[in-house]
Order: C-alpha cells, then structure tokens, then sequence
DNA sequence: TCAAAAGTGTTAAGTTTACACCCATGA
DNA sequence: TCATGGGTGTAAACTTAACACTTTTGA
C-alpha cells in the first residue's frame, strides 16, 4: 500500500450522544454524573471513542445500546466538534449525535449501572468540555427536522393521545398552541391514526389513543405540525 | 498528563469543502482534477487534512483561502463523514464543509494553479471516495439555509439585479417563481435595497441594481424566499 | 421598428389565527 | 355534584398563487 498520509497527523475521534426524553410536558436529556475518569464527577453527555473497524454512525449506536440495550433507536447526526482545546487532555474531535427515544423504554436498572438519569431541559448543570454547546446545536437540528418530519413520535410510546402530542410539540418549541387548530391539522393527517383504546390513567374521561402509522406517512410525506420559525441569532 | 485515551485508535481527520458559485442561471461547483497522488487524474472536492493544532473549522478556512486567496467566504459545516472504507487508503474521517461565493472573485489564475474547474451542478462527474454523497448532503443542508436566511447573497456580486436574485433561487430550488410574486416579497424586506446604479449589460433598457444590507435585516432577521419544502425521501 | 429584458396590480384560493363552551366520569 | 381533562366549529385576517400587459432602448 502506498502511503500518501503518514506526514499529517492523527486524532483520536469520539462520538457524543445527546438522548432526548419527554415526560411530564417537558424535555429531558439522558445525562451521566461520570464514575470514570477523566473528569470523575462532573456530568456529561454519553460518549465514546471510535473504534478501528467501525464507522462513526455505528459508534454512536453502540455507545446508545450498550446503555439503554435499546437497538432500534432514532438517532442522527449533529455535526462534528473540532476545536483544538475542546478536550483539555488531548486532542480529540467529537462526533455528536442526537437520539431520540421513549423514556418508558429506558429502564431503571440501566440508569443505576451507568450513573446516569433523566434531566429536564431547564434544568441542565454546567456539562464537561464542549458537551453544553452541543445540546444547543442538537436541540436546534431536532427541531428544524421535527417541524416538517415527524421524527417526534420517537418520543412518545407507541400509543398516545393528542393531549400528550400537543404538549409535546409545545416542549420542543416552548411556546403553548391552540388546542382546536393543533386537532383539526392532526385530523387532516390521515396516517396519525384513531384506534380504539383509551387512556384512563390522565382523566376521568378518558382520551382516545393514536398512533403514528409510518407506511402511511410514507405515501404523503406531508407533515407539519408547528409553524416554521424565523432564524434565531446567526 | 494523565492519559486515560491511550488504548484507543487514531485517525487522520480531513476537511472537505463543497465551493458553490452561481453563474448563468445555474449553481456551479468548484472541483478539482488532481495533479497529486492519491487518485491522482480523478475528479475530487477541495480538502485537506487537518493539521495539529488546527480546529476543523480553521482547517476549512485554510483550504479555501489557500485555493482563492479570499479570507471572508462564507462558510458552513455539512457534519462528519467517518464510513470505514471511505477512502481505501487508509481510515480518514472527514468533516465536510459548504462554502458560498461569487464566482467572480475568484481569477482564473488561480483555477489553473490547483487545476480546478467550476462545473454546472448538473454536470457532476464522478468523484471520489464519498464526495458525491458529500454533495448532495452540502445541497441539502444549503438548500435548508437559504430557504429561511439570507446566505445566498453570498452567491452574488454586491450589486445584483432582482433578475439575477430570482434567477439565483430557481437554481438553488429548481423550479421557477412567478416574478411578481416573487418582486412583490422582495419589495417587503427593506433591507434588500434599491440603489441607484444600473445594469446595462443584460438587457438594452436596463435593471435596478439592488444590494443586500445586512445590518438592516439584522433588525427584523425575517426572510422567506422561498416555500419551505416538504421532506424528501429521509 | 422590433426584439429582449424590465417592470408593474388585482383577485381568488387557501391557510392561519383567535376564540368558548359542552361532555364524560371518578372521586 | 363538581372538578378535571377531553373534545368540538366558525369567522376574520392574512398569505399565497395565478395571471398579461406596458416600458425602454440598442441593434
């Protein structure tokens, strides 16, 4: 084999992983209060460096299922990280990935093994290294894809009601919508499909369950369920 | 310096720029015939490794003002590309970039120097390793862009008629705009601004040139040229 | 004088917004 | 019986889309 690239320099190359969660009307982060070193004690994202032999999009899978055993999980790419003093132990450029995924899903066991829990949004500590500047530029990317792909429904479990849909939507963007003009755009889709059970477990009512039906989707790819914004300071 | 990184592998990283130009109705690449090894006569995007010391970010800039000589392109990162077998020499993560600029500045000098070429995006060749997918993904992240901020004034001279702007947008979207649709929005936004210079050399009557004030629209930051598009096969 | 590009308004259709009350039920 | 969350329609405001002719002037 020729050897054209052995005067440039290598790095180690990790990958981060900003899980997000919903519960409770709000977002959450899947964080880690590190028992490890290097920085033993503080919080910070779920990472990994890259292996020999494997990609960076696998790396980022296997760094999510060795922590939640979960396979099949919504996961896409943030973008790479690369400042040079960003990891004050060496030189290290970072891959982050956002993932998106039930917090149902996630059990506690899991959570104690790896140190790790669920945060509100509004209420992330001061993250190791660059980790705080990438939850900003994951939530920007999910939401720019959420708006007109309906990725959210990664979110939620399989079955959901409107209430719990709208509040969804009103946590990804922070700001309330209307309950009648949220339910008359969710009507016209016809791949968010009514089935015939029930919630009992949030009101005395009951609310009929949906369904996010992604074959049907398919056929029209029209989705919109919040209103393009403006751009934010760039 | 502790090292807690030493058991993991490392990996050239590399930059590559997707370098956009507009001209005659129709968005050009600017690419490369390598007259250096590797691949060495094959088509190839602009890039570089990153060099010690050296953010990515840097390492772009780098790249493009070593091949124009210009410092203030605009610029955006595309996100990493880090598939094992990319480039069959060796494992080489590279973190693609999108560049604007008006393919005016740029002398054709210096596409002799670094035998690069600007190519009709409708003439792609094959390239190398990965770099077509690097493409479409640098369109498609632009395309996302410029639908809602102003980046692709970028793309022309300062002084630009409103049939050159139109005409910028029917090639970055492909499809055409109804002009007084499309005069009647550009009209709203105050910061594209009428001056009172002309242009005589595409039409014997004569266009308005108009020039983009970006200090204006930093005060409203509400731009839309074009219908923000629904999802594509993803 | 005519070809070629520049410039200009109105109307209909569609979309978005604002808004308030009744329903079903378990405690 | 009443508190709680679930469910429903209409009208006004706004935005988008469709559409054709006049102007200017250099060749």
């Amino acid at each position: 084999m020729s050897d054209f690239y052995s005067i440039y320099p290598k790095f180690h190359v990790a990958v981060d992983c900003i899980i997000f969660g919903f519960d409770k009307g709000e977002l959450h982060l899947l964080l880690q209060k590190r028992n490890f070193q290097p920085a033993l004690g503080e919080w910070s994202l779920m990472g990994g460096f890259v292996n020999a032999g494997e990609s960076t999009d696998e790396a980022a899978k296997r760094v999510l299922s060795d922590l939640t055993g979960l396979s099949k999980i919504y996961m896409e790419q943030v973008g790479a990280f690369g400042e040079v003093e960003r990891d004050p132990g060496e030189r290290v450029v970072s891959i982050a990935y956002y993932a998106l995924l039930n917090i149902r899903d996630y059990d506690s066991e899991q959570l104690q093994v790896h140190n790790a829990c669920w945060i509100k949004m509004s209420d992330i500590p001061d993250l190791i290294f660059d980790h705080n500047a990438m939850v900003a530029r994951a939530l920007e990317t999910m939401k720019g894809k959420a708006s007109h792909i309906p990725i959210s429904f990664n979110l939620l479990p399989e079955y959901f009601t409107l209430t719990q849909l709208q509040s969804l939507y009103e946590a990804i963007y922070g700001e309330p919508l209307d309950k009648r003009n949220f339910r008359k755009k969710v009507a016209e889709m016809d791949y968010i499909e009514k089935t015939d059970h029930m919630d009992k477990t949030s009101s005395k009512r009951g609310a009929i369950l949906y369904r996010f039906n992604d074959s049907a989707y398919r056929k029209t790819m029209k989705f919109r369920l919040f209103k393009v914004s403006d751009a934010s300071i760039v």
